[in-house]
DNA sequence: CGAACTATAGAACGAGGTTCGATAGGATGC
DNA sequence: GCATCCTATCGAACCTCGTTCTATAGTTCG
């Protein structure tokens, strides 16, 4: 059983979802195809544990974050983690995205990202709301960039670079004064590293939740500095 | 050509991405299955056009904010837009996590969305992460808010909030003290409405962009001394 | 020992994407 | 007028994949 999900998600890292079928899986175990059927009912269940045996990792890997002094640190460090584990994991985003993170890992992690907003003694609602933009901007953001590479990348003809040139320049040959903004940032583009570009939308985020979280709230007025610690669950 | 392309869409919109097969297709317009490969080379370019075909529709129903006084309102309002758009066609926001915006139509709405980045007066780089932070944002929240429903709720076994019911019950029955977060939110989530919980999540976003509009240096936001409550609207 | 349960194997079925050759109808060239 | 292309259409055939079903051991228990 074991087996089954961690050759699953060996197949599924190395080669993509395309790659997984209950044929290639049965080949690899040495098996038959109707064995994987013992274990689970579907493809789609097949899918959900291997996503949640991902999600296991991740949650051990989170776990160091949670004393942290500042929560708004750990919900951006946590957030960080989240985000790594799914950009080179382009199913796991199409997962994200396909079933909501009812899986008993994901609704820990979920937890533990919630914990650290309730340090910021928001109302109930505002947490709810700000714990959900959060993992919805890191998963939504997350399973965006790390799509399937067109196949141009994937045959080898051309590499990352010369991908990033060649739609660069299709960009630059666009009319400036059709596309301003585009010519804006173009130079941006070019050189621009996908997990700056996550950690500057984050930090937008969470700059607007620290916001929120200073401003003491219709009651509960805690006018502290908050960068003192708080005492850890 | 346009036919094959409106058809495709109403296929998608009423029955979901599983149904849009070549010879469900083809049977409701009374062709062939083959001749659809005449117009497009496989599904996915399908797909592509189909989705680029709404986004023609939405690129219109924006134009209309451009003008606005407050650039962050205007942003605010092609954001929802847009959300709408995608958060009631499961199969676009799949689409999306699929294929960057390089479409000619998507393309079109960055560059409207990035415009109103540009009146904020920020350096391109700020500018190219704050347009890339709220389309990724709204797209990622749409996407997954939108996904297809539950085979429970589509086989009409339970109304929306009977299943509502179901998972609160769930959480409920988990222990409070490893779930207090959970705990705490349960009497929000129970009554939320996934739009509002959207807009609260873009607000805070737009929170932190219209504090680093109004600080006029670039900055880093990490390890400040939080004492940034910054002139608000 | 026989019966029931665990676990495995692989053939067979049906759905769906894609390929291929056939077939017109119209335009163009000689 | 006839041959030759180019456009557009059609559906049979092929291949892959998820899923089902039956057969077959081994193992446990009465």
């Amino acid at each position: 059983m074991e087996a089954v999900l961690t050759e699953a998600v060996r197949l599924l890292d190395s080669s993509g979802e395309k790659a997984l079928t209950f044929r290639a899986l049965a080949a690899r175990l040495g098996g038959g195809v109707g064995s994987i059927y013992w274990y689970v009912q579907g493809k789609d269940e097949l899918l959900d544990r291997a996503a949640d045996h991902v999600m296991g990792a991740m949650l051990e890997a989170t776990e160091k974050f949670v004393d942290d002094d500042d929560p708004i640190e750990a919900i951006r460090n946590i957030g960080i983690a989240l985000y790594g584990a799914t950009v080179d994991r382009p199913w796991l985003g199409n997962y994200f995205m396909r079933n909501t993170g009812f899986q008993p890992n994901s609704l820990q992690l979920y937890e533990r990202l919630g914990q650290q907003v309730l340090r910021l003694n928001l109302t109930p609602r505002q947490s709810f709301h700000a714990a959900s933009a959060v993992v919805g901007f890191v998963v939504g953001v997350a399973a965006d960039m790390g799509q399937e590479l067109p196949e141009e990348l994937i045959s080898g003809e051309l590499d990352r670079a010369q991908y990033m040139d060649r739609v660069v320049a299709e960009w630059r040959a666009l009319d400036p004064a059709d596309y301003p903004f585009l010519h804006t940032i173009l130079g941006e583009f070019e050189k621009h590293r996908d997990i700056d570009q996550f950690r500057a939308g984050l930090d937008l985020l969470l700059a607007g939740l620290r916001q929120q979280a200073g401003q003491g709230m219709p009651r509960r007025t805690k006018h502290q500095p908050a960068s003192t610690s708080v005492a850890t669950p």
